[in-house]
DNA sequence: ACATATGCGTGCGGAAGTCATATAACGGAC
DNA sequence: GTCCGTTATATGACTTCCGCACGCATATGT
């Protein structure tokens, strides 16, 4: 069976989509919201500072202002955020609820449920390659972290090792939105 | 550097989320269209028989009856597709105009730049591993044919081996959706 | 022939997002 | 201390895309 440059682009390309729809459709699911709520319910819980304002979740979706204010209604119709006084008297902030908690709760495990399920098929050796070639290519395809759609989103950072080291996004030069 | 099945699962996850959102993006300007367009004509280009109906059309994107003819309407008034007479009295088919062929290819064009960009940070047997490993993977989420979301849809089926035996799909019970 | 199923198109509405604009608060210049 | 540009949030009008319910025409089975 040979297999050329175009080939693995065609089937990396598939892989890619199929398990991309999976997820977009399991995680809208699993929080009972459109794809950018289920993002930003899991970007509040595990990336975002406590009680950050509106725009930087604007920052970190990649929305515009108004798409961004929407969002944040459609959350706090669904009771899954709150919006509170920012430090600065013009800003507001944002924090989940208990139940917006859970929602995002939900949506990490069935990001994890169709990626274990997704990977079942190979052995420990064959998953700590795909780990080794897929991390190289997404450290290859990272771009500052003005660009939208933030490359981490949806990543569960219990796991992803984002905090000792093991994230191979987060390298010697980490995506940042503070600066 | 410890790597186990949850760590995996993030890194690919992030990996299919950043090349779709990739694909996505390109594929759409270079079609000119709405995502849904882009994959409509790359499936009249590569899987549809010639001057298949609307409601081919239909099962292979996945979506409802009404929302295919207004995909087909916006083809239409693009100038990419041309409404024909159907084999049958009630039926319509669909065929690409010369200005559709050639945004289909430009769909297919953009979709295989972002993936080989993509990939150009491993070497070719790097690439010969993850071509397995994507498409063992592929092969174990392999729904039937009525899935919504067809897996191949945006495939480039010059390359994809979907002819010769290469497509880690097209196994002994290839999708169809004539049955 | 008549009932049912199939295929296409349409009116209506909703979901999600953008652009332009309004409103309010901050920050510096003078 | 007042004026003015900037920043941050919110709102209104609009667009795009899609689904539901329905109508209509044609095909198919009894």
């Amino acid at each position: 069976m040979r297999v050329d440059a175009a080939h693995t682009a065609n089937v990396v390309g598939a892989f890619a989509l199929l398990l991309a729809d999976r997820m977009t459709d399991e995680v809208g699911a699993a929080a009972t919201q459109a794809p950018s709520g289920a993002a930003a319910l899991s970007a509040l819980r595990h990336f975002l500072p406590a009680d950050p304002t509106v725009d930087l979740v604007r920052q970190v979706l990649g929305l515009t202002h108004s798409g961004t204010v929407r969002l944040v209604d459609r959350l706090e119709a669904a009771g899954q955020v709150r919006r509170g006084p920012g430090p600065d008297g013009r800003s507001t902030t944002v924090h989940l609820t208990a139940a917006g908690r859970r929602a995002a709760d939900r949506v990490t495990a069935a990001r994890a449920t169709v990626l274990h399920d997704a990977l079942a098929v190979l052995d420990p050796a064959e998953r700590r390659q795909l780990d080794d070639l897929a991390g190289r290519v997404l450290l290859g395809m990272r771009r500052g972290p003005g660009a939208t759609r933030w490359t981490c989103r949806l990543c569960d950072t219990a796991t992803c090792g984002r905090l000792d080291g093991r994230c191979p996004v987060a390298g010697p030069d980490p995506p940042t939105f503070s600066g």
